[in-house]
DNA sequence: TACTAATGCAACCGCAAAAGTTACAGATGA
DNA sequence: TCATCTGTAACTTTTGCGGTTGCATTAGTA
């Protein structure tokens, strides 16, 4: 696929269920409209069920639906959900040399994260029922 | 290294370059500050000079310095000097089938660009200067 | 009960992006 | 002339991720 495909992939299937959210759809039908394959779909998927996104039922006639109404669904749940952080690095403990060295490293890590949450905040403001309409 | 590492090593060198300006700092230097690699750092650097933030010289007592005064650069101008989109996904020409399907999708690139554009001017509010500046 | 169709999950393959590395040409000051 | 820097190309290594297969589990249905 391409970058983002993940967020991408949640988006799409969340907006797409938003209409006609009582409908249950298969990983299969899914991946079939993303162009990509159930496994991929319900790992995906399986975060946002997790999240309470999402309603997954198994056996025969199983499928997925949306666990809460298409407007009380923002796109910052779907981002955080996923757990990806898009400017913001995830700490891996890197010990900077000198102590000066050390602050700036934090004060760099301190201004991304002003700004990951200012994205979030952003993304907060859209739900998939919007994102769906017209 | 870790995610995001250039737009992180980008940021961390500018900011360590906004206190003393003048001072010429080798490829070597940054990157045993950063604690990677001369060629890495020349690489990550050289998009930043190309986009005007930076001024390489070289031989005998060459290395990189400041092209602007740090509070005259901001976060954008690294940012889309690296040419990394973090949210918006980068078109790779997928046809979907049905048309219904297309409009979807259009609506939620349209979306995440202006997402993206939000972020971009996000990051337009802070300059360099800022983020070493205490 | 047996069968079918769905999720959940683990294990693996393969590809592509990016860091790391080596090597070398060109530039420039000592 | 030599040492030191950038600029770049070529290659290797690592890593993340989509794709794939396989199988256990669950749940309708004949």
């Amino acid at each position: 696929m391409k970058r983002n495909s993940r967020l991408s992939l949640a988006l799409h299937t969340l907006s797409h269920m938003a209409g006609g959210p009582d409908r249950l759809r298969t990983s299969s039908d899914i991946a079939d409209h993303a162009g990509t394959n159930p496994v991929v779909v319900r790992r995906v998927l399986g975060k946002l069920r997790k999240a309470g996104l999402l309603i997954s039922e198994k056996g025969h006639a199983g499928g997925w639906r949306l666990a809460r109404q298409p407007q009380d669904i923002t796109l910052a749940d779907v981002y955080l959900a996923l757990d990806e952080r898009m400017v913001a690095t995830q700490e891996k403990s890197e010990a900077p040399a000198c102590s000066v060295e050390h602050a700036l490293h934090k004060r760099v890590s301190s201004v991304l994260e002003e700004i990951e949450e200012n994205l979030v905040q952003r993304l907060g403001e859209t739900s998939i029922a919007e994102v769906r309409g017209a």
